[in-house]
Parts: structure tokens; sequence; C-alpha cells
DNA sequence: GAAAACGGTGCCAAATTTTGGCACCTTTGA
DNA sequence: TCAAAGGTGCCAAAATTTGGCACCGTTTTC
């Protein structure tokens, strides 16, 4: 029997039953007793809270009240927290990323709704750089509010995009592409596309970008981005579009 | 690493980057190329659906819409999710922050009282200054990854904790001390301490603590951090350990 | 048509983790 | 005082996981 289910039929017994003992759970999980006490202690450190009384009479109660994550959390929630730890990660060097990331995981999957499923589409195609200490913040404009419905859509569904840009030097073109990635470098965002006209990758600060739209019915399959490991290959480019 | 680690470790990378190769996600995660394409079966048999395209230029892709499995958040994963978002506060250039606190506050609801307040007692010690654009970054090392568990127990449970430590000279002593509060100065972390036989506060980069460990049963009372506001009154003292 | 870049399988020895047994400790109620 | 309860440290055996290796079938590229 996998580790994982004797954990789970632990916490079942504990729950039915109210009150164990060792020797009783070692016997119904068939495991010997130094192996409970080992599962009872990594339980423990799973945050399960489990009482124990010492002595002749004693046993374990599993504390009702431990682990009980039953947070219904809204959509735009979840989306805060993911981005929140997706922003901690790119930080780098943070201690704890991996459980918040282990706790995220778990959060999304107790919220089966289709739109936490369209945010999340969103979100995995969303890179975040480092902070950039030399990074220019003085020209970040507004995001046109139109953008993110659009790209959700984009991203989900994988349809093409076509939107007006305007360029560091103030010159406007008309683009349709296949929205690969978002990159953060905070405090701007980047959409990094498949541009088929130019048979090549481009990217386009949000701030940019004006009456974005949907291209119905046109879709486009995902691309491998050039990114390597959680450094951005962009920082060139992202300094020359300041 | 453990197996489950790995397993969530694929999935988020095959979120992120929508098509990998075996290959690169062997590299990614450490392991070899045959352990992944295990791992791949598993995550399939657990539900994933996992489309692959064979032959040159093909890869892997997770469907987005595949199936979750049931939620278990453990009272470490609250702890990395608060620090994640407290961290995204103070980076002060992101949206959502308050989506995030409010998605975190229905959590907490669900964690035992006690629990809470070590959490929030955490966070009381939690402070993050501004990234300071003149920083020289250069000489930032790798963090001993003993020291997480370490701190966690120690500033859950206030336990005493003893480590290795090297000055910005080089000098190396050992230290046995009352962890107070963490300083974020991104990318550097820095653990502000009680020192009892220097009867004084220090503080450590956390990069140049090693061999940490907790000393068990040797309990402290926590004491009033001389933090003003956000702002880093040990600004110089770690410009000077740089 | 050959080569290269993909995913995928079977096998096996080595590495790693888990397990069970044992001795022993403390606490508690009868 | 004794028996029944939880708990720890240690170690060798058992089980599982891992990493090579050889080899297959596709598909794209040259």
């Amino acid at each position: 029997m996998k580790v994982r289910h004797r954990h789970d039929a632990i916490v079942r017994s504990l729950r039915r039953n109210g009150m164990t003992t060792i020797d009783d759970l070692a016997d119904e999980v068939g495991a010997s007793r130094r192996t409970v006490l080992r599962d009872i202690s990594a339980l423990r450190d799973e945050g399960f809270v489990i009482h124990s009384d010492v002595g002749r009479g004693g046993g374990l109660q599993l504390d009702p009240q431990s682990m009980q994550t039953t947070a219904r959390l809204s959509v735009p929630e979840v989306f805060a927290l993911l981005i929140s730890v997706a922003a901690m990660r790119a930080a780098g060097n943070l201690p704890f990323s991996d459980l918040a990331d282990a706790g995220l995981a778990k959060i999304e999957k107790g919220l089966p709704s289709d739109k936490v499923k369209d945010l999340r589409a969103f979100l995995d195609c969303l890179h975040i750089g480092q902070l950039s200490p030399l990074q220019d913040l003085s020209d970040m404009g507004p995001m046109d509010p139109a953008l993110l419905p659009v790209f959700e859509t984009a991203f989900l569904q994988r349809t093409c995009v076509r939107f007006d840009y305007r360029d560091a030097k103030g010159r406007r073109s008309k683009r349709e592409v296949e929205p690969q990635a978002m990159l953060i470098l905070p405090p701007l965002w980047y959409l990094v596309a498949w541009d088929p006209t130019r048979d090549d990758f481009r990217h386009f600060r949000m701030d940019r970008i004006s009456r974005p739209e949907t291209i119905e019915g046109q879709t486009f399959r995902r691309r491998h981005v050039p990114f390597e490991d959680d450094v951005c290959p962009y920082r060139e480019l992202s300094r020359k579009h300041h």
C-alpha cells in the first residue's frame, strides 16, 4: 500500500472513531506500530492537529477543526493569489515559494469552476521577470481595459488577435498575431506573440496596444517561446522599447 | 526531491510553457529522461490529459481543461501564501493585492485559531523594503536549503536557532540567537535576531548562514524590533554587509 | 533516402526510501 | 506496583525509485 493511501486511511479512521490507539490503527491499516507512529508524525507536520493522551486509557484524537480548507474563494481572489505567488517566485531567492505553489495548486483544484480554468489558462502563459533596477517607469501608460477579456479568450481558445500598436517612436501599425505568452517586468506588461506575416516572435508593451479584438474562427498552435529559465531574453528588447 | 514535488514541478512547467519536450523537462526538474517519462505516465494515470506530438518538432502539451483532484491545504502552505502576498504588497507595483488579502483571510478562517495567531505573529515580524536601485547583487550567494525548515520552526514555535555565520569580511563565527524578524530587501533576505550573549539585536544575511539547526526545547519571548513603518533602519547596516 | 529530433518501452543494477523490529523512556490509571 | 498508553533512536532488511542502455516508431528537414 502506498504511503499516501495509508495516510488517508489513518485520517479516515481517526475521523470515524474519534479516539483510537496506535496499535488499533496499525492493525487496521496493516502496518507496524512504528510505521503508524511515523505516519502520525508526518500528518502532524502536514498540519493535522492530533491530540494524544498518554497513559493507560489514552489514545489519539484528531482535532476536527484542523485542516478545514473549505474556503470558497471567488475567482478574482484565486487569480490574485496566483499572480502573487508567480511574482514571488520571479523575484527569486525567496524562500517558501515551493510551499506557496503547492498550496495554490490545491486551492485551484478545490475550485472546479469553468471560470477558474479560463483564468488559469490565461495565467499559464504568464512569465514574470526580475525587477529591473534601471527601469525607467516614467512613460508607463494605462492599459486598455478591453485587453484582458480579449487575451483571456485568446489564451484559452488559441484564437488570433488583432490590434493597433504604437511603438516607442510613436509609429502606429495594425497587427494580427498569435498570442503565445505574457511577460511581466513590473510594472510593465508585455504580450509575446508570433507574428505570421513577419514569421518571427514579436513583443508588445500592453499599454501601447489599443482597440484589441478577437479574430473569430482563426486559431493557432502553441510554439516554444524562447525563454531560458526564469531569465528574460527580451531584456534588451524591452529596454529598447522604453 | 520527493516524487510528489517533482510531479507538481512538471505540471507547473507544462502549464507555463505550453509546449515542452521531455528532455527539457528532465533538465528543469533535475531528473533523467526515463524518470520524467515515468512521471508523465503517472500523471496520465492520475487523470491529467497530456497530449504528445511525436516526431521532429513535437513535444508535450497539457490540456488545461484536464482534471483536478481534491484539496487539502497544510498550515505551512498557508504560511507560504501569506508571505507571498505580503511580499507582493510590499513590491507595490502589482495589482490585485487587496483581492489576494481577502482570499487569504478566508483561508485563515479555516485554520485553528492558535495556528492563525502564530502565522499572524510571524507576518508581523516580516519587513519588506523597497528594491534599492543602487543595490549590488553581485555577491548574493545561494541560500542553504536547510534554512527554510529550521526558520519555519523557529518562527512558528519560537525556538532558538544555532548556525555558522560568515560576515562581509569572511570571518566565521558560531551563533545562537532568537529569531525575531525577517527583513526582505529584494533580492537579499536578512534574519533579524536577538543575540543573548551580546544582549542586542543582530542581523544576518540569509545566504551567509550555514549549518542552521533548531535548538530543541529552548524557546524565547518576542521582542519589539525597532522598525519604523516599512522603512528599513538597517539600510546602512545592510549596505555595510555587502 | 538518410539523418535528426521527437515520444515511448523493457530491462536491470544501483541508489534511495520505507519499513519493521527491538530496546528503552515517560506518563497515567487501576 | 503493574499494565497500558504515547514516543524516540537505531539498524538491517525490504521495497521502491532511479538512471542508464538498447531499441522502436514517427515526423520533419536536408
